[in-house]
DNA sequence: CTGAAAGCGCTAACAA
DNA sequence: TTGTTAGCGCTTTCAG
């Protein structure tokens, strides 16, 4: 491995200036430079990045904390976003947490602040009190994806009105001519998806049209959660005539249960999602659903945090913490992004329900 | 942030003590080692990974080299990898080339031997010569998905017998009865899927069932390709019964297109594919395909980088790298591990032909 | 068993 | 414009 040393010697100067030349820090004549260039391509030298990063003061790489980078959603999140973090010279750690909160501070205690300069957290199920933590050692942590714009956590996020999103879904369903409408939502009930389900809940309510709690299943936020929850309603309530789901992977697996029911999409049934992944494109017949700007988000993310990092750079080294008393008031608030609003991608899922579907009110 | 030294003061000992410890590198008493303790949890003291990482003259990452982390396919083998390279001590970074050479060599210019230690590529279309080039300056590489067990490359690799798994495919085909079948490669003509294609081609000739030229296409990998790949080949050739594409994506894509052409599968088309994702259980019908053993490819492609880091760290630091002279008999066949063979799983997309299918032979 | 000292490769004042 | 001098935080001989 060469080093700087040694290019310095090479070129018969000493290493801060090449280190100056290598950085375009100014100060440095023209005839040197071009030695010291010489010398750098003659040895194939390359900055040690770990040792930069160190005499820095700095670190080399953003920390993405996921669930599991195999939920389709998280892909293409984390390309938008490992673009953005090289935009800013950072490369992108992955994180993988598997759901548990254990793994996701075990993560946080090692890389954050030492080898991630900042932590941008995805749904992952960690602990509000390991984040706070992490940030209080300076490395600010930016909340990727809050679902409530109207609700700021006590932490820096980019928000995405998941309730306007709902309330879309709702509303194209409702103009399609659609009065009964089954529900699933791909958390628990009042968990991740609550303020989806809300804007859904809201608009049908505002739109007279009933939605009895009993049209409405709670299901793991997957293409099999959405199947079985989606039997189970169409089974009890074979007159719906639409499903929203709150996620585009349960809305696939509820065309497959209708497949399986013997219910055309969407003739018979119309199925409408929320976030737009790939996959809704690719479907048969493609989904309707409510595209959740991501890439947008994945920039403010990226953005927010490399905000957030110059300003613990300068500000907060040795004092400052103490003062904002836990950090709330500007916390909060302050550092919230929110992205463009969530757009109706009407595909082929959706359609009028059938005029000969009898119209009896149940439950 | 806290330092080893501030620990050290705090506990009345040296840096180097409080480092023993911590490594638990013997040499220290158990009165001395339960005061370093008490010190590093009253402080908070978490090491840094950094300086830890320059000092050893190790780096504490592996990079993960692949075109888009957003093809379905990736996620799986990344999440599996970077389980396995955590057990190993190492993040895992994940670099999207684009399918861009040049974007793939910036990558490894800059992290191979600095911030990472080593190097797992998936097709990521990058050069030989890039990557001949990270290997001598000291950064292990190793190709994760190598097709072809009998053509060892020139560099480490984890090879999986993907002609094995056409051959696999295509008798599944020929076990239903299938004696029409078109292919739909999901790569150039003898390009990375090429393997595939054979095995899947020496099959139908094994058994004399022709397989004209005419009745085969290459795609682009995904599936949009697949479907546009799929309904060329109907419309020319309606007499098919099967079809067998070289991976899932394409596969899927080919259901959809024997959906809009009116054809049922498996019932009028049988379709195969190659990998199984997890696309595959959850496509409606769900899709027969070969597995492929991803998990264990992503342990052994870590184990094996391991391997060769290690190797590196003691032998080649200063010298032996010219003695091999361009390390083609070293580097090729004594550092390729081969995965369990590919298996058939035989799901809803096949069956045996219609019995009532003209059989009339063109091309 | 513990301390002192040198150094990993680089950057950043400050001098010259 | 260039060189000198300290470090960044940690590990690791080698003495004591």
């Amino acid at each position: 491995m060469t080093t700087l040393n040694e290019v310095a010697q090479h070129a018969g100067v000493t290493p801060a200036t090449v280190s100056n030349v290598l950085r375009s820090r100014g100060r440095v004549g023209a005839a040197t430079r071009q030695r010291v260039l010489d010398a750098v391509s003659a040895l194939g030298y390359r900055p040690h990045l770990t040792a930069r990063a160190l005499a820095e003061g700095r670190a080399p790489t953003l920390a993405l904390m996921v669930s599991s980078i195999a939920n389709p959603f998280y892909p293409e999140f984390a390309l938008a976003a490992e673009r953005a973090a090289r935009s800013s010279g950072h490369f992108m750690i992955v994180c993988n947490t598997n759901e548990d909160p254990e793994v996701g501070r075990a993560y946080l205690e090692q890389i954050a602040g030492t080898l991630s300069e900042g932590v941008l957290v995805m749904n992952a199920n960690l602990h509000f009190d390991d984040l706070h933590k992490t940030e209080q050692r300076g490395a600010p942590v930016v909340l990727c994806m809050w679902e409530r714009p109207d609700q700021p956590p006590d932490l820096p996020c980019v928000a995405v009105d998941f309730r306007a999103a709902g309330a879309i879904a709702a509303q194209h369903l409702l103009d399609l001519g659609h009065t009964r409408i089954g529900a699933i939502i791909g958390s628990k009930r009042g968990g991740i998806h609550a303020a989806r389900q809300e804007g859904f809940r809201d608009t049908l309510r505002a739109a007279g049209v009933p939605h009895p709690q009993s049209t409405a299943r709670f299901a793991h936020d997957s293409i099999r959660g959405g199947y079985q929850a989606a039997r189970s309603l169409l089974e009890a309530h074979p007159q719906l005539t639409a499903i929203f789901a709150s996620n585009d992977l349960p809305a696939l697996g509820a065309m497959h249960a209708a497949a399986d029911l013997g219910l055309r999409v969407p003739q018979d049934l119309s199925v409408v999602g929320i976030t737009d992944i790939e996959l809704a494109r690719e479907s048969r017949p493609a989904l309707s659903t409510v595209a959740v700007p991501t890439r947008q988000a994945a920039e403010m993310a990226v953005d927010l945090l490399r905000q957030l990092i110059e300003r613990a750079q300068r500000g907060g080294n040795k004092a400052g913490f103490e003062a904002a008393g836990k950090g709330a008031a500007d916390g909060g608030t302050a550092t919230m992004r929110v992205t463009s609003p969530p757009v109706l991608m009407a595909r082929a899922s959706t359609a009028p329900p059938r005029s000969d579907m009898p119209a009896e009110t149940s439950d």
